[in-house]
DNA sequence: CTGAAAGCGCTAACAT
DNA sequence: ATGTTAGCGCTTTCAG
């Protein structure tokens, strides 16, 4: 591995000469530069980053966390932000947090050890002591899917609530008065959001909620559905929260051979892939998983270059109803036509 | 930020002290360690690794490049890599490469020169040139699903061939006797592998080959399938030869109302989870995804240690047929069970 | 415009 | 068992 000073030795000239060059720190005689490039090449010198590091750098690294990086939603958001970064000249630190508020922020605290230039991170709380802690030492944050709730945090998110209410509005023109909402226990602000939504719209019809809960305490859907359906009034629509609890409601559906679209009205937060392929295709809110992970980047790459000072931005980005025929809608001919899923590229 | 002379100072001992209660490198008295312990405490302090690199040590960083996060076969190997690594006390650098075997080199050598313990990855092309110089670097590396050709490499692969094999036999003996493949134009170890088997085997039955390459070069499946079906002798089954595939072959089969199943048998290779909630399900080679990454990560963790100065170990891991009901095959109680799909621990 | 020296935080090697 | 020194590769500072 060649340093600084070999490369000074062979060109014949001082090394702040060549550190110069390499940076652009300052001007340099155009022989000088000459020399120095050709020793560069000749030997085969690149900077090491710790050498930087020490003396105060950051690191040309920026951090993500996600609660799962196997989760379809995340995976792409990951693939996104991973590509912006090396677009920009940074590599990506990435971990899982496991949905474990304590594995966030323990894994947070060694990248910054590692003096990384930008996290990027989907919060399990909104309250996190290492977000403070980060940036008191100046390291630049932006949280992704959920806010945090330091004022001071840059955060993309979507407009969750209102999404959630244009899906129940469109159910209700629909003519369904009956709808089951099937959310988790997790308490994120995601959930808590698009809880919300499908509440302040149902009463805002005059309508009661119905809200079938799933995860290791209440139980599975599967478990839960037929109590739900022996209950009068019956739901004849079905919400769910996310992608993963619409996959656990179509499976359930499938296997107790009740119709979706006809029997039951289905639709979903995120889009799947799946969701095409299935008959009826699910009515689904589709999320702009790309835009959010490039907005991400982008944000925080603006905090690093010091371009941007002001306080946390929350850029609320905008979803999509994508209707197609789970929720009663009649097929139309453009509709069928097999669209490539977003974020599918490969 | 503490450095270790501050704990030294503080605690009124010799650096090396300090260093060696850190390290446990050596014995120190009882007393000295408490003192040390408390200091360390007191002032916060933590190693900086930039220091320890600069002494030519390496990160306790793994590098992880696969050809896209966002691809479901991936996005489970990465997270189950990324786990095992934190487990072990690593973090993570991971890239996509994008398909492209230039930005897998450029990415790695990045990787080398942070200077990470070890490196997992999906390579492009069996014969990189990067590998060399790793090695020659002592850089421990593991080679994913597809082998690398230098012998002194380790691998973790699954018998496509036999696989595919199995799967064509399995379709051979519900009476098909033209069975469309369907393939991408990757020249990649897995898909030549699989293509071989199903080649092999077509042969020893005596039968013919057809295969069906997609591809910016040949076309969409939807393009291509119109021509085949019209060309005697009709296919009565397609093989897809992964998940993409399939589900490209899937959507265009419900498009133009082929009944899978009945007009058609459809097997894949990968499972996903789309094939689940299809009816019929989808028959499909399954790979032990989660196994490939704990494998990988355990492989290198070996040579990290220098626990194993053998040659490259090439582990082949045992795939599974996931008989469904796209096949031909009849509808049975427990086969209808939905199962949990395996690396969705969600 | 260029160079020399000091030192970032750590540990290997050598004292004690 | 413990302390001291030198130096990893780089940049900041100060002198030319």
């Amino acid at each position: 591995m060649p340093t600084l000073a070999d490369v000074a030795k062979v060109a014949g000239v001082g090394v702040m000469s060549v550190s110069r060059v390499v940076n652009g720190t300052r001007k340099v005689s155009v022989e000088t530069e000459k020399k120095v490039r050709a020793a560069i090449r000749r030997i085969g010198y690149e900077p090491s980053e710790a050498a930087k590091i020490l003396k105060g750098h950051r690191a040309h690294v920026l951090g993500l966390i996600v609660p799962d990086i196997a989760d379809p939603f995340f995976a792409v958001c990951a693939n996104v932000i991973q590509l912006a970064a090396r677009e920009a000249g940074y590599m990506t630190l990435m971990v899982a947090s496991d949905h474990q508020a304590t594995i966030e922020k323990q894994q947070a605290e060694l990248m910054m050890q590692r003096q990384i230039a930008g996290l990027i991170t989907v919060p399990m709380v909104a309250d996190t002591d290492y977000f403070v802690r980060g940036r008191a030492s100046g390291l630049p944050i932006v949280a992704m899917d959920r806010p945090l709730s330091d004022a001071d945090a840059d955060a993309v998110i979507v407009d969750n609530r209102d999404a959630s209410m244009r899906m129940v509005e469109h159910l209700l023109q629909h003519g369904h008065r009956n709808i089951l909402c099937v959310t988790d226990e997790e308490k994120i602000f995601t959930r808590l959001e698009r809880l919300t939504g499908y509440t302040q719209c149902m009463h805002k019809a005059g309508l009661n909620t119905r809200i079938c809960m799933v995860g290791p305490v209440s139980g599975t859907f599967a478990e839960q559905f037929p109590s739900i359906l022996a209950t009068e009034p019956r739901p004849t629509a079905i919400f769910a929260l996310n992608d993963l609890l619409a996959v656990e409601v179509i499976r359930h559906l499938r296997h107790t051979h009740v119709k979706i679209g006809h029997d039951m009205a289905v639709v979903g937060f995120d889009d799947f892939d799946a969701a095409t392929l299935i008959i009826p295709r699910i009515t689904v809110v589709r999320q702009p998983v790309v835009e959010m992970g490039r907005q991400a980047v982008s944000m925080l790459l603006q905090r690093i270059e010091g371009r941007s000072t002001e306080p946390g931005k929350h850029t609320v980005l905008k979803t999509e109803l994508i209707i197609r025929e789970s929720c009663g809608c009649g097929f139309s001919k453009t509709d069928m036509k097999p669209k490539s899923v977003s974020g599918g590229k490969r």
